[in-house]
DNA sequence: CAGTGAGCGAGCTTCCGCTTGACTT
């Protein structure tokens, strides 16, 4: 039996921890949190100064009573959970649940999983700081405040199911905002400049640096180039220097992930969680920038002997994160002497990111010398300018560079042109010059890394829920992450040659996205609705100010239960007036009358999504259609809406086939008989042949006979099935995973009837129960 | 869930953060 008994947050901590004390020590994990506010209404007993009921979910009683039994058993109990906010109330919640005494209990603290570090804590106890875990507390139910408030109000007022909340309802506002940004942002074309001058190997580019808005006057331009003679006026270099950025918290990494591998943020967070628990990378949920000595020295090594001594440079980072707790240290590789890891193509290519990023920000600058060439033009006064640019060192640019997001503008292209060997008055001759129509764009829509970026810099999330968020607003049908199809659009260009200036007419794709996140009308209504009546929780500040208030508390200078009925009192009549007096919101818009009949034409949100409505609501004969995907309530025009009612309901009928196309709730489907199979997106269900329908039918029966693995005389309703994650047992509503060491194909049909029993009576995973009961 | 968009009402939904497994149109 173990003397001590050390509790950290993670298991793979756990193990490691074991690892670096004697026999002496028991080193187990909590798995995060092991209590949480009861679900129900009575939660926050809000007369009574806020008082909680707590339970230990489902989940977390088998471990929580391991924890109190080794617990009882130990002579010391170590309470090493993270140190911050969340880690300070797990801490007390142990000691609250496990029954713990002042006696035999000691909380220590590290922000790095190392020997010394480890040892450092052990020697240096303290005691559960109060103030901190108040600080948790007043977080929590604030949380739990705004959360049950707000979204029944929304269930009143707009829909059942919605949900608010401090993090997700501000998440969808930034999406909402965008979009309206980038609807009515009117772009402006110019005409921009550029030369080639000389040839060959010796040509190179050079720039005006204004545009012109009238073709007439970059023709005049080029017109006075034509005859003009072209001398550098002045010649200019300079020593430049680039520096390597700091190593991954969890938004940068997000953030490099999509944009170098292209992964979404939760795509990464899996990864990533497996190169932790396999012991490659330190922990993934982080916002700290900080490298341990050990790490730092590591680093220091594996430069010296892969590069050279003349590519290291020590560099501590500091966060520029007012937000950031710092319980962890940046994410790093464990061992910096591994370039690569083995493993799966995604896991492989995350850790050679994660390990490019840690080590380039232990290395020099690169150097670069740059050239600005001014040169003048005879006929006029403008300058050309031609930039060039040599790399004289390349320092951590030998192992990483950052990249940047597609947007903002001047992204001025060929910046690391290198220049022929140039002298000042020397004259140059023109090889053609372009002035070609450019047009200035609307701000960026966000990707999901985008998003947590931005959420980030706002103070708002955790590292441990920005993926949770981004899940969240997508299923509440709040935002949708698509690719749109652009628009063409035309351009010109004047070419100058030989004396000649010739003109043609281009087109380009405008406007196509990829990967980017689209509010939906009821993200817009719910977003609209809470800026009008809540506009101080949807406030991007919202969160930064009780953040203030909750250091406050951290350090003791106020009573959390004040503050919170400070924010309470007022909330809660918001949420009453509301309730009585606020307008049901459907976000209803009217387009006009209606051309032949003059009859109203509105759009609004019904009970199955958004559609157009021509006349009155208490009309007899009104009509009704809707919306098709892309379209939205704010946008649309009334030519368009007026389209939607020439699409036929019944989209195709296969005679004698007992088929029809027809477009449904859930988008277009294909009936046959009493089956339904939905239309596979990009087909058009007006354009659906019979041959097409029956192929689309013959596949999905493909893909479902390939799940058949046995089926039973007894009764057709018993059937095994082969899922995506191993074999199950379906049986009527209810499906049950065959235990591991069955084989499913000798399994009889009285053993399949005992296991769906066994499931039926007691729901031993939370997943089966409610998949049972949606069903 | 599948060809509708009235209103009523029972009984349901919902927050953010900390962790891993479990997840089955």
């Amino acid at each position: 039996m173990a003397k001590n008994l050390l509790i950290v947050e993670s298991p793979a901590k756990a193990k490691t921890i074991e690892g670096y004390l004697g026999k002496d020590f028991t080193v187990k994990s909590s798995y995060g949190h092991i209590r949480d506010l009861v679900k129900s209404e009575d939660a926050i007993d809000i007369a009574h100064n806020f008082e909680q009921k707590y339970e230990i979910p489902a989940d977390k009683k088998q471990i929580v009573s391991e924890l109190k039994k080794l617990a009882k058993e130990a002579e010391m109990v170590w309470l090493a959970s993270d140190e911050d906010r969340e880690g300070e109330a797990i801490s007390w919640h142990l000691y609250e649940t496990l029954g713990l005494k002042e006696t035999n209990t000691k909380r220590i603290v590290f922000h790095e999983i190392t020997k010394p570090a480890i040892l450092r804590a052990i020697d240096n106890p303290r005691t559960i700081n109060y103030n901190l875990v108040n600080a948790q507390q007043a977080r929590r139910v604030l949380d739990r405040l705004v959360g049950f408030e707000l979204s029944p109000v929304l269930w009143k007022k707009v829909k059942p199911s919605l949900s608010a909340g401090r993090v997700q309802s501000v998440a969808v506002r930034l999406i909402v905002d965008r979009e309206r940004e980038v609807n009515k942002f009117q772009s402006e074309a110019a005409f921009r400049v550029v030369a080639i001058f000389g040839k060959g190997r010796e040509s190179f580019k050079a720039e005006l640096g204004e545009r012109f808005d009238k073709q007439e006057d970059a023709e005049k331009f080029l017109q006075d180039c034509a005859a003009a003679i072209f001398n550098i006026n002045s010649l200019e270099t300079k020593p430049a220097k680039r520096a390597p950025a700091a190593p991954f918290t969890t938004s940068t990494l997000q953030q490099e992930a999509s944009r170098k591998l292209g992964f979404s943020v939760s795509r990464t967070m899996t990864v990533a969680q497996r190169l932790y628990e396999s012991g490659k990378i330190t922990y993934m949920r982080t916002d700290s920038v900080n490298l341990s000595d050990t790490a730092l020295n590591a680093a220091a090594q594996e430069i010296n002997s892969a590069y050279g001594a003349q590519y290291h440079q020590l560099r501590k980072y500091k966060t520029k994160s007012a937000s950031a707790q710092e319980a962890h240290e940046a994410i790093r590789p464990t061992y910096f002497n591994e370039h690569t890891t083995d493993g799966e193509p995604a896991e492989k290519r995350l850790y050679e990111l994660i390990w490019k990023r840690a080590i380039a920000s232990q290395m020099s600058e690169a150097q670069f010398e740059r050239t600005v060439a001014k040169i003048g033009i005879s006929t006029r006064s403008e300058e050309l300018v031609a930039n060039g640019e040599v790399m004289k060192f390349d320092g951590f640019l030998k192992v990483y560079l950052e990249s940047v997001d597609e947007d903002e503008d001047n992204q001025q292209d060929g910046d690391n042109a290198i220049l022929p060997p140039l002298t000042k008055g020397q004259q140059l001759s023109l090889t053609d010059m372009t002035a070609t129509e450019r047009f200035s764009r609307p701000p960026a829509r966000y990707t999901e890394a985008s998003l947590v970026k931005k959420l980030e810099e706002l103070g708002i999330g955790r590292p441990s829920t920005y993926a949770p968020t981004i899940s969240t607003i997508q299923n509440r049908g709040y935002v949708v992450k698509e690719e749109r199809e652009g628009k063409q659009r035309n351009f010109r260009v004047l070419t100058l040659k030989n004396g000649a200036i010739t003109q043609v007419e281009k087109t380009e794709t405008t406007g196509a996205e990829k990967g980017k996140m689209f509010p939906t009308d009821i993200g817009a209504v719910v977003n609209d609705f809470l800026v009008q009546h809540f506009n101080g929780i949807v406030d991007f500040h919202f969160t930064a100010n009780v953040e203030k208030q909750f250091d406050d508390i951290a350090q003791g200078l106020e009573e959390w239960t004040k503050m919170i009925r400070k924010f309470y009192d007022p909330f809660h009549k918001e949420v009453e007036s509301t309730i009585l007096n606020a307008d049901r919101a459907s976000g209803e818009r009217e387009l006009g009358v209606h051309p032949v009949s003059g009859k109203k034409m509105s759009v609004r949100i019904g009970r199955y999504g958004p559609f157009v409505q021509i006349g009155e609501s208490d009309d007899e004969d009104k009509v009704y259609a809707s919306l098709r995907a892309g379209q939205m309530i704010e946008t649309i025009s009334l030519e368009e809406a007026l389209e939607l009612f020439k699409l036929p309901k019944k989209a195709g009928v296969f005679e004698d086939k007992d088929m029809t196309v027809a477009i449904g709730k859930f988008g277009p489907y294909i009936r046959h008989n009493s089956a339904f199979y939905s239309l596979p997106k990009g087909i058009d269900p007006l354009e659906v042949s019979e041959d097409q329908a029956i192929e689309i039918i013959l596949e999905k029966r493909k893909k479902d006979a390939e799940k058949l693995m046995k089926t039973f005389d007894e009764n057709p309703d018993m059937k095994i099935l082969n899922g995506r994650w191993g074999p199950y047992i379906e049986f009527g509503k209810l499906n049950v995973k065959i235990p591991k060491g069955k084989e499913p194909l000798e399994l009889t049909y009285d053993e399949c009837k005992a296991l769906a029993d066994a499931m039926e009576k007691e729901p031993k995973k939370a997943g089966a129960k409610k998949f049972a009961k949606k069903k």
